[in-house]
DNA sequence: TAGATTGTTAATCGATTAACAATC
DNA sequence: TAGATTGTTAATCGATTAACAATC
């Protein structure tokens, strides 16, 4: 999923203060931990214990305290951990006390969707610039943005130190605004477009796939029918193979027209 | 990520013909493959090595070929696999040869978007009903389809034989429209709202999270700087921690208005 | 002190990878 | 046959989990 170096792995130089080095597990479960520990806060809690929160987060109390011990140690035996203190540990560690812009490449329905996220309006991620290819396009305020022509990239990466590109254009066009950013400086991307990326060792890429997560579900539906008799919902109907058909999920587009 | 059973797991009474026990990590790949396949059909290839499928599908060649050892062997030492033979094996353990009745709960900004994803008009996946709290919504028609309110869930469910719902609601609405949909007996969940839901053992959900998305670039991006002296992009500045401020990436709604 | 809860240990499990014998 | 490539083995790695000693 992620193209990544492990920077902070055993035998480099240490010309820097080592920062912890966390298993990918852990680091994309703290967000999850994050937003719960958010939500305790605003309900007024001032500690939770390792069960509590991560029955709030949807994990076992033993993962949980186990990837809490990597950022060091943070709660107290018999009490718990202080909220506050947990996210102030937490955000540090994912880096979300800097601001980071955050440029969108392609303004289709789901860019348009993408524009108006309210998690891009956080304190940790400003939408700084929007891109699409289509000229007719080019000019449109979208949120109080207008949008460039993605031949602009370079210029606006530099004049606006993007650091994190989404990629919302149609898979054929992806590769292509990859290949931008990267040479724009952009280190980190998040691609919505159906296909693979191809990147340079350093890049980080990380993909959000529908049409990947519904199939997954199919699967396992398809495991539940087989075990179980009949569904619920019940096979709708059973399609015939026709050999040369066109792909059954493969869109032009991140999200189509 | 996927909260469900292995039903294929030993053990159990032997009734049914049994399955293929596909790792999860296989099963998440399987949808990867099958649209480089796609491709490489439409490109002509009637037959494609497992460095040719790997490299197209991002993979190293060893996963792949471990990974298709699972469905049996339908590859030829020496010459390598037939890509339409491929295509048609891993869609038949996906069970993406039914056509499966897909609810869109949620017509806001991303529903609108997702409303008209090109991945729902495939063959194994069909957008089947729309529906939103709102009653202002409700009896809006977006794709030719007619939104109900989500009161009406459990009658829809049972006419269209509803096989996925997908939730693109606020969080604070998905786990009523997560309880609702499994009432009317559905079993697979796509969630986009930013939240943990809790759904019965049976029940699949699989969760697209796009803040945590960038807070897990972020972490990376925050290594990378720390490590090289400053980062290109760079970091924009740094955040003075205001305790008591709203969360940094807690939106209201999946996607926000 | 007694009860609660953390942080850590060690066992287990699943996934990845390289190497290579089998075989087309 | 010789070259190519699969399917499988076995070693390695990383993640999960339960249990419990440490300690508030």
């Amino acid at each position: 999923m992620s193209q990544h170096r492990h920077p902070g792995a055993p035998g480099r130089a240490g010309t820097v203060p080592a920062l912890p080095d966390l298993p990918e597990a852990t680091v994309a479960r703290l967000p999850v931990y994050l937003r719960a520990l958010h939500q305790l806060a605003e309900n007024g809690h001032e500690t939770v214990s390792s069960e509590g929160l991560a029955s709030a987060a949807g994990v076992n109390s033993a993962k949980l305290r186990k990837d809490l011990s990597h950022l060091g140690s943070y709660g107290t035996r018999g009490v718990g951990y202080d909220v506050e203190v947990l996210i102030g540990q937490i955000e540090s560690v994912l880096g979300l006390t800097q601001s980071r812009a955050v440029a969108l490449v392609g303004v289709g329905n789901l860019g348009h969707a993408l524009a108006g996220y309210a998690g891009f309006a956080s304190r940790a991620f400003r939408i700084a610039a929007l891109f699409d290819a289509d000229p007719a396009r080019v000019g449109e305020e979208i949120n109080g943005l207008v949008v460039h022509h993605v031949d602009e990239l370079a210029r606006v990466a530099v004049e606006e130190r993007l650091a994190i590109g989404v990629i919302a254009t149609p898979a054929g066009a992806a590769q292509a605004v990859a290949d931008q950013l990267v040479a724009a400086g952009v280190r980190s991307i998040l691609n919505f477009a159906p296909c693979v990326l191809s990147v340079p060792e350093g890049v980080d890429v990380r993909k959000v796939d529908l049409a990947i997560e519904l199939q997954i579900l199919s699967f396992h539906e398809h495991r539940k029918a087989s075990l179980t008799g009949l569904p619920a919902g019940g096979p709708a109907h059973t399609l015939t193979t026709r050999p040369g058909d066109a792909p059954p999920t493969d869109p032009q587009e991140a999200i189509g027209t």
